[in-house]
DNA sequence: CTCATCAAATGAACGTTGTTCAGTATTTAT
DNA sequence: ATAAATACTGAACAACGTTCATTTGATGAG
């Protein structure tokens, strides 16, 4: 059966070659100013060709989507190796922020598009966002027998957290916080992260 | 002269039939769904005369911005009926999630989309949007005098509640938390502004 | 009242966009 | 070698924001 393999297999790589062209367009132009034809141009195949493999253009910006998640994954499970539980659950939120600078237009479709929100709808459980979410809830609890966040639910204090860094990174993203200098931009985050720490 | 003052009487009355005929479109269907063409059919012109009045369609957008956030101040300013400077500061990010949550459009346009970026850019200071700023860092402020916030720099306080408040309503509004069921969504973000008090 | 002037309004046209599908080329199986 | 299945093409469609040569309609002068 290895000509059914091998069909498979080109299929995945023809995906493989539409995705990693989208996504060095995107990271070129940003996700708005990435086209259906530029794509075709780049792979060197007509834009119909495009529609064998992905349903729509939403489809490939799912799946980019997916891909942001797992480079965020990765750098929020670096926390780990910080031996201080209270520390650590900091921690995410300084790499939470990072990642969002470092990568605008990935942050913009993981958490604020609505280019991908049809299928996260769809699949219910958007199984690559709560995989980081389980890991701060973790933490969190560890947090916990460290002495902090008493008397508070462990499901709102995650959510808190999470809103937090997310109302920073989203207003940093779609720009509604040019009223501040752009140096004293970084000395403000991080003071606004240390605000948080109060609530612990 | 009344020639002259009802022409300009005429213009401002087209002005103000675009943006209301925008505003109801925008309303009913989400902003993203409002095209020149349909603003056009509603007001019986045809699309060319829009043209004749807006630069183009991002300046009746930022308009339209710029009505939200006087609605949005009305709101905001009603926090002043609580005596208890304490009680006003968190009143704002009631009052805050509870605009973004009734008039979910408007708040996209304010604080997430795209379209009246430029103008706010241009403008540079974003007048429309300071005014509640300023009302929320003299609350603060308030609550200072009455022992809260002690030790946190005033900016870093006011850009934190802004912070938080926004990543609620955003993450709300671009179906971020379709994790949470319905039901236990009011209690967490409820939740979630108590736990905000504990920075206090 | 007539006519020239000028602003106001038109709507066809342009260059995009995502998407579709009848037709063509290529690969596979017999 | 030939038939069947699959992969691919690219013209075409509808809708978008925007422009501009043309037409319309109101205004004021003679």
């Amino acid at each position: 059966m290895s000509a059914k393999e091998r069909k498979q297999r080109q299929k995945t790589e023809m995906r493989e070659a539409i995705l990693s062209t989208a996504l060095k367009l995107f990271s070129e132009e940003g996700f708005e100013k990435v086209t259906m034809r530029k794509i075709a141009d780049r792979i060197e195949y007509s834009v119909g060709a495009l529609y064998l493999y992905f349903k729509d253009k939403d489809e490939i910006f799912f799946e980019l989507h997916n891909k942001g998640f797992s480079e965020f994954y990765k750098r929020q499970l670096s926390v780990q190796d910080i031996k201080d539980p209270v520390a650590r659950v900091t921690e995410h939120g300084v790499v939470y922020i990072q990642f969002a600078i470092d990568n605008p237009e990935y942050y913009d479709l993981m958490f604020i598009s609505r280019a991908p929100a049809k299928i996260i709808k769809k699949n219910k459980d958007w199984e690559c966002g709560s995989r980081t979410y389980d890991l701060l809830k973790k933490n969190i609890m560890q947090a916990k027998d460290a002495g902090k966040f008493k008397n508070v639910d462990l499901e709102v204090t995650a959510f808190s957290l999470w809103a937090f860094v997310h109302g920073i990174a989203s207003l940093y993203i779609r720009e509604r916080i040019l009223i501040f200098p752009a140096e004293s931009l970084k000395q403000i985050i991080a003071g606004s992260l240390g605000f948080l720490q109060r609530a612990y």
